[in-house]
DNA sequence: GTCTATACGAGGATAGAC
DNA sequence: GTCTATCCTCGTATAGAC
């Protein structure tokens, strides 16, 4: 896709590439900090000196897997977007995210509140860099609501969704319950219905 | 207080507890794989190699705060028990802590939530120890929702606003705004007065 | 119980050959 | 672009004197 030589050529991804998504991976994993090089080169099949050619700094990789993030999150909202479905059901997707990805929720939270919760622990320079996938979420949200026929409330209402489903990744990890994320689905599409103006 | 000696003797409080307190302050505000030995010594006062006397690893640390923090979780559960209030009171007792600690939320989260969430990242054998701090509020609240007369989902009501609470916590803090903590209080408590059977 | 000194390993980062 | 070798710092942990 990103191939930059047109034609036949195989488009296996380049190592820059394939550290950004295994330091992706680990630091869902195990977290920012917890992450060594040597982890991320193990699973790439670099040596560590290596990609310092491709990264100065850790940093650098968190900026470079924010902003993957980022990119596949938009590219989500696009996609729930295009197929066309009225607000409801877009932000019916968004809810669905939680069931989508109960399994690794259980085992490693959210994705996104356990960077920017890490990140504001650590004090990171990065932590304004990895809300905006929060703010994301946020706007998007947002125009669904307004979509709804909620345009007074909708930022209220984004957040509150976005909360709730922080809640429950929260505690469904820390009580390694999935039930309790399918439960709590069911009261959040409830919910959603009940903020939906009558037609 | 705790002073095994009666008298007149200033009660100063010993180096062991002195080393857990201030671990545990520094756990919260930056973690605790971040935080180093040296600074928790810096704090005390104490030379590093001392507190070796008094802990031999730095898990042995994390389980005295562990072990702190559940005492006084349990002592505020029972003053709230005490205070001869009706359940609905004492619900509201919880939520208002995310008033009383709205500062200190903003800057570092709920101090269960991203510890236990730390842990389960680190896969870190305290995470159940840990855990037992949510499991102290869940069983407490799921007591208060009885006594409302909510004896039939007593525990859903309970998670469900111990998952509330998370996801306030986890937004205020990375939208660092304390007037969404405030805000949805407000709704909280509006939510309580729902779930309250009319008398 | 408190200190100094030190061992030991891990992790981030650099230099330079191929 | 990739590798090996190496440096430096920091953090945990230990030994032993006072």
């Amino acid at each position: 896709m990103e191939s930059p030589v047109k034609g036949h050529e195989v488009p296996r991804p380049n190592t820059r590439d394939r550290i950004v998504e295994a330091a992706d991976f680990l630091f869902y994993q195990t977290g920012f900090e917890h992450t060594s090089f040597a982890e991320i080169a193990a699973i790439v099949g670099v040596s560590r000196g290596n990609f310092y050619h491709h990264f100065k700094t850790k940093d650098e990789i968190l900026t470079a897997v924010i902003d993957l993030r980022l990119n596949k999150t938009r590219a989500m909202l696009r996609d729930w977007q295009a197929e066309g479905q009225g607000p409801a059901e877009r932000i019916g997707c968004f809810i669905q995210i939680l069931i989508t990805n109960q399994s690794k929720i259980v085992l490693h939270g959210c994705p996104v509140g356990t960077l920017v919760s890490e990140l504001a622990k650590l004090d990171h320079a990065a932590h304004d860099h990895a809300n905006a996938l929060f703010t994301l979420f946020r706007d998007w949200l947002h125009e669904q609501f307004v979509q709804l026929g909620r345009k007074e409330d909708a930022d209220v209402l984004a957040m509150r969704l976005l909360a709730q489903s922080q809640g429950v990744a929260s505690l469904a990890s820390a009580f390694r319950d999935a039930e309790f994320i399918k439960a709590e689905v069911q009261q959040m599409r409830a919910w959603l219905q009940s903020v939906t103006p009558a037609a």
